[in-house]
RNA sequence: GCCGGGAUGGUGGAACUGGCAGACACUCAGGACUUAAAAUCCUGUGCUAGCAAUAGCGUGCGGGUUCAAAUCCCGCUCCCGGCACCA
């Protein structure tokens, strides 16, 4: 019979997904708790059920690791490879807004189909261990993992400015930016002051970014978790503030000139020819990592938004004083879209106010501008223009002296005028009193011990990680479990009164004021306290799409569990996860998140290990045709239905595989699908035959012979490189030598036990096809319990080798020797070749070099 | 700008710690089967010269180390991904 999968792919589908026993023993897929055989956890990032299906990327992703499951299975693992869906969030939640429907009922269609999908191609999760995040059985823990992290003082409400769109009137996510622009409605996004829960993730910085030693993570993803942390150590420098007495030029003159001309003045002999009155108890202290520029320091700036602003004003010449409220004003009201249009063009006001530098005994003039940043540092930097590009721009912009005090590699010690001139590398101190001569990292060093020892600042650690913003005015999330009392203030919920069920609603369009579309359920939002039994509202935001994942595989554990997040002794039995495969969009937050939960929960006693993942892999992206995204406006979308539909589970399967590197990023093409194809309906016509035959002639001893040690060998060595590859990731290859194995031996006259261990090779990729002839084989069900072939015994080393010969370093022939031949016997052999001789002859051989059973190479 | 990863035939891609570059697949060409086409099967397919044996060239570019370099070192170019007025 031609190989037809549609006639037997569903079939199985459904004697492995639907047919089970109920008994767990004869599960084919599932995970055997506290099982003596080695455990092996595969975890692939659980999908964001979306109505359009599954993308093709999924099936890949899933295909590779599912080929990995199903081998460490017959290697004798006891495997979970579970599948769940992370169904909370924005698409689910607009999607219902639109046709005026809810979320909870297009969640379910989504799931149920994006587990259709996942059946028919054969993959091999343990559904009894599927997870949901938007069941309240479910995101009860979420919710109770919320209150530990309340109770531990790692959970606190903030006033944080977040992303605001002013038609849409709600908050939204950084990932709802799109060029500044709201993603829904295409409005520019502006900032808002707004009250937000906040997550310390910050206290876990360090641990974060040292224990990322214990892990075996891709270099790419160890150092983009360490430069998201961005621990780096800054000095604090703490500036007294003075003013100038009479400075009438400062108040009269115009925006740019005033400031520069009171740095003319300022950056002479200030405290000779000028009366600076000191401010008394006023001061500002700026924060940098390049201590060692200090001396080239000419003036100081503040982040218009810093709260010693307000007290500043008192002090500042009164034009300058409007002037900063005009500029402050601006900047509040400026969006995103605006600021990234400006580009580099640097604004900003003179306070008409200075800071003296107690290193050079200068007067700094002090400025607002809105390319300092209140959330970097302390929010006011020193400038030196000679060495930071951004200071040197502003300094260009308000007339400002440069100084260098840096020289590179190339020993240009010229006057920084221009902007390429500018340096920002390292090298050594010039025009710096005592750091002079001294190397970059040296006087870093050494200014930093200086300034603490004169009392005039502090070293600091410092992180670019923030604190986790974790309010989201939303309805399609899991509600934050406090509650807020009239008299008591913030109150958790109690963990007995939890899940905290999202109330079932008509509408869940966002609200006026901003706040969760939950605010509007009074019945809902209007309870007692359980504290004191008054009146109290529920907190109406909702967690991040984040929240969810940052734990699931834990719930894979022990899915059903209704007295703790997961029994300890079965998390115990299955953690860490031993190989995580995702994508590269989350080796930052999802990563950092969830592995900062995981710390907290193991801090907290919950769960075992530091680290929730020991070893994690990324996988590539799939293309459409031509290298372009593939996507519904451009009409390239493969859908894996359709895929499966015309070529079978076992094509798509190997084919996803096939198409490139596990980690590469694949273009589609359909024509290599037809080569897999050919090579599954070729194995099929064979692997058939030799089935068939083998059945007729079952009464006659058929299996009695010795079989044809060349093709045992190469049958055994086509086992380890399978096991290899599939180990190492590398299924491209791992097809590709079941290939080569059929182009080379295809036309054999293979027996039973040969067919048998060439179903098993096949399995992991095409278990359709496997389990079909296994059973025409008459063995019993399934294949996919059998235990991967064994060779003891079989020696699959060579005997003879085809060993290349070079003469001064270039191959001229080969010989074949025996594998363990001698430097003597080699170079006889190679002397009686014909091409090798016509060199050698009246040569002077100066060389010899020969490493045994791989080559020879001669020197003349 | 910083960090990470790449660049190999007409195409996607192989090549363990330096040891026969181009596995496997696609494409293309020729052949078999067929009235014909499709499908299938067989042969060939890095470039140049040659009937051939063989020789020259060849892994982004320029140098270097080595008997030997896609692989190691130095200096570039371009591409992809992430981060970014981070001081």
């Amino acid at each position: 019979m031609p190989y037809e999968p549609t006639r037997f792919e569903k079939q199985w589908q459904e004697k492995w997904f639907e047919k089970f026993d109920k008994d767990a023993e004869s599960k084919l897929y599932h995970g055997r708790d506290f099982d003596q055989r080695p455990k092996k956890y595969v975890l692939v990032e659980f999908p964001y059920p979306s109505g359009a299906g599954m993308h093709i990327g999924h099936a890949r992703n899933y295909s590779m690791m599912d080929t990995y499951a199903r081998l460490h299975r017959m290697l004798g693992y006891n495997v979970m490879y579970p599948m769940g869906w992370d169904a909370f969030g924005l698409p689910t939640e607009n999607f219902a807004i639109k046709h005026k429907r809810k979320p909870q009922e297009v969640t379910q269609e989504n799931t149920d189909n994006f587990e259709r999908q996942l059946k028919k191609l054969g993959l091999s999760f343990d559904w009894d261990r599927k997870i949901d995040t938007t069941d309240p059985d479910y995101y009860k823990w979420t919710q109770w993992i919320f209150l530990q992290l309340y109770k531990k003082g790692l959970a606190y409400k903030d006033e944080m400015p977040i992303n605001w769109c002013p038609k849409c009137k709600t908050g939204c996510a950084n990932e709802e930016v799109i060029d500044g622009n709201h993603e829904r409605c295409g409005e520019p996004v502006t900032r808002k002051k707004l009250k937000q829960w906040m997550l310390k993730i910050t206290e876990y910085a360090d641990r974060l970014a040292d224990e990322l030693d214990l892990v075996d993570y891709p270099d790419s993803v160890v150092a983009s978790q360490r430069n998201w942390i961005g621990r780096k150590e800054w000095i604090d420098i703490v500036y007294p503030i003075v003013r100038p007495e009479i400075q009438p030029e400062i108040q009269s003159d115009s925006k740019n000139s005033g400031g520069a001309e009171a740095v003319k003045s300022a950056s002479g002999s200030v405290n000779e020819e000028t009366e600076m009155k000191q401010l008394e108890n006023l001061e500002i202290t700026v924060s940098t990592t390049r201590p060692d520029t200090n001396f080239g320091a000419t003036f100081v700036v503040i982040a218009p938004e810093h709260p010693i602003v307000e007290k500043l004003m008192k002090y500042m010449p009164p034009k300058s004083a409007d002037q900063a409220k005009d500029y402050i004003k601006k900047t509040a009201e400026k969006t995103e879209k605006e600021r990234l249009e400006e580009g580099r063009k640097k604004t900003g006001v003179f306070t008409g106010l200075f800071c003296k530098n107690p290193l050079t005994q200068k007067a700094m003039p002090i400025y607002l501008a809105d390319f300092v940043m209140m959330t970097v540092g302390t929010g006011a930097v020193v400038g030196v223009p000679g060495h930071d590009m951004r200071d040197f721009e502003f300094a260009q912009e308000f007339d400002l002296p440069v100084i260098r005090v840096v020289v590179g590699d190339n020993g240009d010690k010229s006057e920084i005028a221009k902007a390429d001139q500018v340096f920002e590398g390292e090298g050594r101190m010039m025009n710096s009193d005592f750091l002079d001569g001294l190397k970059t990292d040296e006087a870093i060093s050494k200014i930093m011990d200086y300034i603490e020892k004169e009392g005039w600042g502090k070293r600091t650690i410092r992180y670019h990680l923030r604190d986790w913003i974790f309010s989201r005015q939303h309805y399609w999330g899991e509600p934050i479990p406090i509650i807020f009392c009239d008299k008591c203030g913030e109150v958790p919920v109690p963990e007995e009164d939890l899940p905290v069920v999202l109330p079932e609603v008509d509408s869940y369009e966002p609200t006026d004021t901003g706040e969760s579309p939950l605010a509007n359920i009074s019945d809902w939002v209007n309870v007692k306290c359980p504290k004191c039994g008054g009146s109290a509202q529920r907190e109406t935001d909702t967690m991040p799409n984040w929240a969810g994942s940052s734990w699931y595989f834990l719930r894979y554990c022990d899915p059903d569990n209704d007295k703790c997040l997961a029994d300890k002794k079965l998390l115990d039995y299955w953690m860490p996860v031993d190989i995580y495969d995702g994508g590269a969009e989350h080796t930052t937050l999802h990563l950092l998140y969830s592995r900062f939960w995981h710390k907290f929960l193991n801090d907290i006693g919950v769960v075992p290990g530091k680290e929730p993942y020991a070893k994690r892999r990324v996988h590539g992206i799939v293309l459409g045709e031509g290298g372009v995204k593939m996507s519904k406006s451009l009409g390239n979308v493969i859908n894996p239905d359709d895929l499966v539909n015309e070529y079978g589970a076992d094509t798509a399967r190997c084919y996803l595989m096939f198409m490139g590197p596990y980690d590469g990023t694949c273009e589609w093409n359909t024509r290599t699908v037809k080569g897999v194809r050919r090579f599954l309906e070729k194995f099929y016509r064979i692997i058939e035959a030799a089935v068939e035959k083998i059945m007729k002639g079952k009464d006659q001893n058929s299996d009695s012979s010795q079989g044809d040690r060349k093709l045992i060998v190469a049958i055994a060595k086509l086992s380890d490189t399978i096991i290899d590859d599939v180990k190492g990731l590398k299924f491209n290859t791992a097809i590709a030598a079941l290939m080569k194995f059929f182009n080379e031996f295809g036309d054999s006259d293979f027996d039973k036990t040969e067919v048998e261990i060439l179903l098993k090779l096949i399995a992991p990729f095409a278990p359709h096809l496997a389990e079909e002839l296994w059973e025409k084989l008459g063995n019993e069900y399934s294949i996919h319990s059998a235990d991967w072939p064994e060779f003891k015994g079989i020696d699959t080393s060579e005997d003879e080798v085809e060993i290349p010969v070079q003469i001064n370093g270039k191959v001229r022939g080969t010989v074949v020797a025996a594998i363990k031949a001698t430097e003597d016997e080699v170079r006889a052999l190679a002397e009686k070749d014909e091409n090798i001789a016509k060199y050698l002859q009246g040569a002077d051989v100066k060389k010899v070099i020969f490493v045994p059973g791989k080559m020879i190479s001669f020197v003349l």
